[in-house]
DNA sequence: CTGAAAGCGCTTACAG
DNA sequence: CTGAAAGCGCTTACAG
């Protein structure tokens, strides 16, 4: 698809006479006067979007300015954030592009809603934006769209719209590997702990499981099923107390993120419980923290750089007005193994 | 003191007159035309400088846009710079102000030169800039301060000039209150692994080992003191090695960072030696990641947050004229005791 | 190389 | 509320 070639940038001038009215008239809406008639305000607002006008300012702005992305992220905790945004980063060095770190903003008083962020992000000529939050409803993601403001989401909870670009891990092929490393090394009661129940990716991994023991025939015990609250520690580490109020425990964990996973570790140290001594233990995510626990995680390593790259390239694509192959991208995962898992004793 | 009143913005024509050329000329030089003889163009850069010109865009682009300010890191790797970050995105979350973080280039071909920089901050209306890096020079620090950005330069590896607003924390204390933590533990061989040699920081929490040991009587033992290559975990891998060489093995360890520590810890389990059952540690910095080991690591805490946090309120006051209280502050640092510590048995 | 003249795009002040 | 007229700040085209 070609993109469609621009006419000449239009004047003022220009727009006063197709809208009938004079130059003044023109510069008074776009100024944002009050002393304009309702019904003339709005045939000349119509115009000027209708015939793509840009004050002198934006005009430049959109040529010698250096491009700006925005990422938007809850907070920069987790590994899993900071990994993402060190792929955007390095993608942006080699790109000449900027990149902006936004933090949701957790107050509702919302000084950033998401109206107030797509004007700034016009106003100041933004090429477009990165979300790594579930803060965003579908509706506002299709809302920026609307206003051709580029966007990508990262791994969104839910399952994305065909208007919304997303890029994400294959979770399921994951959660699937990793249930069949531990089925390998012999185990057969292997628990899940998930993290947020509804959220697409989660329901992705446990799915993975249940396929991989159904595959060995291996029946899917719901009481091995613990359903996370977050993909945060505090769930792996309620998650191993409801598991040891079982009268058998499992012998092998797979957690649906490395956070869970540590969560899971330090409990099970808590109660006296080796790893992988008494328990094997599968993380997801693939992140420094899991890589640098005593013992390091075996996990399913998302290629969260990639992942931070590869939205960066299509956000600049889209921004160039190239209409992306795809709306939505999922980057292979891959089991790696180390310390936390060992064969089955029994 | 009392900010400079503005003087009514000069336009070109002004410039012209004070130059003594006319309008068309000053336009070609702002514009970079090359037909303009040296002679002139010299003089009229001259009072466009002195004259503080700015061109419309510039001007309005000061008034419209948002704070923008830049913060430069080396590779958001260590839970250090994240958090750091993190204080700089919550202080600009409430003051409106938008936070671009750009990684130092590592390549010598310097896309991003400190010359290419500071241009472009200057284009780009940018607030200005916070460090936390070493990879700008003492004259690259003051270059940027000369062209009117602010700078705020977080824990510099060399002891910072005057003419260099820097934001640190208390190391000597902190060293100090490690390695009393660990004397009233009852330790008396107590050895420090370090970061850089020449760093700063690392000679003040040496020192302030140093300092806690004189002070209860206890030698420095030479030996026990171990220079590391960086503040990282090969340092503390090595350091460790380092120690076991010696006929009485330390009881316990004082490492520059928690990377460090981590490091020391590792390399302990891997030699099977207990933290703290045969050997107490202590960390500096106070990462999650220390935080989260297994066991917990004793650090002593950077506020680093609170740095970050003070780092954009410093900048800001400078971006609107003030002038600091004073070019350097340190924030406190306190020894959080977790269960890497013990007393020392006999 | 330089600048008087013309021009461009927008805004302002004000008469109706 | 509207717009003709004047003006502002900058740029362009070109004569010298």
């Amino acid at each position: 698809m070609i993109a469609t070639a621009r006419r000449a940038q239009p004047t003022l001038a220009m727009v006063a006479r197709q809208a009938g009215v004079s130059a003044p008239t023109v510069s008074k809406v776009v100024n944002g006067r009050d002393d304009v008639a309702p019904g003339t305000r709005a045939r000349v607002l119509e115009v000027l979007e209708q015939a793509g006008y840009q004050s002198p300012l934006q005009r430049r702005s959109s040529v010698e300015t250096s491009t700006v992305v925005e990422v938007v992220v809850d907070v920069l905790d987790s590994g899993y954030t900071v990994q993402v945004l060190n792929g955007v980063l390095g993608f942006a060095a080699g790109a000449d592009v900027e990149v902006l770190v936004s933090v949701t903003d957790p107050s509702p008083s919302a000084r950033f809603s998401p109206e107030r962020r797509a004007q700034r992000m016009m106003d100041e000529g933004r090429a477009g934006m990165i979300v790594v939050t579930s803060a965003f409803s579908e509706e506002q993601l299709i809302a920026f769209r609307r206003r051709q403001i580029p966007v990508v989401v990262i791994d969104p909870l839910n399952p994305p719209s065909a208007d919304v670009v997303s890029v994400g891990a294959t979770n399921w092929a994951g959660g699937k590997a990793a249930t069949e490393h531990l089925l390998e090394l012999g185990h057969r009661r292997i628990a899940y702990i998930g993290g947020k129940t509804a959220a697409e990716c989660n329901q992705a991994r446990l799915h993975g499981y249940m396929a991989a023991l159904m595959a060995q025939g291996v029946p899917v015990d719901p009481q091995y099923v613990v359903s996370g609250g977050k993909f945060r520690r505090e769930s792996g580490v309620t998650g191993l107390q409801e598991l040891l109020k079982l009268p058998h425990l499992p012998t092998a964990i797979f957690a649906g993120s490395d956070s869970i996973a540590l969560g899971v570790l330090g409990e099970a140290g808590r109660h006296g419980l080796s790893v992988p001594g008494d328990i094997s233990l599968v993380g997801f995510d693939g992140t420094k923290q899991g890589e640098e626990s005593v013992p390091a995680l075996t996990s399913v390593a998302q290629p969260l750089e990639e992942m931070g790259r590869v939205a960066l390239r299509s956000l600049l694509r889209q921004a160039r007005g190239e209409v992306p192959d795809s709306h939505r991208v999922e980057l292979a995962t891959h089991v790696v193994v180390r310390g936390s898992t060992a064969p089955h004793t029994t």
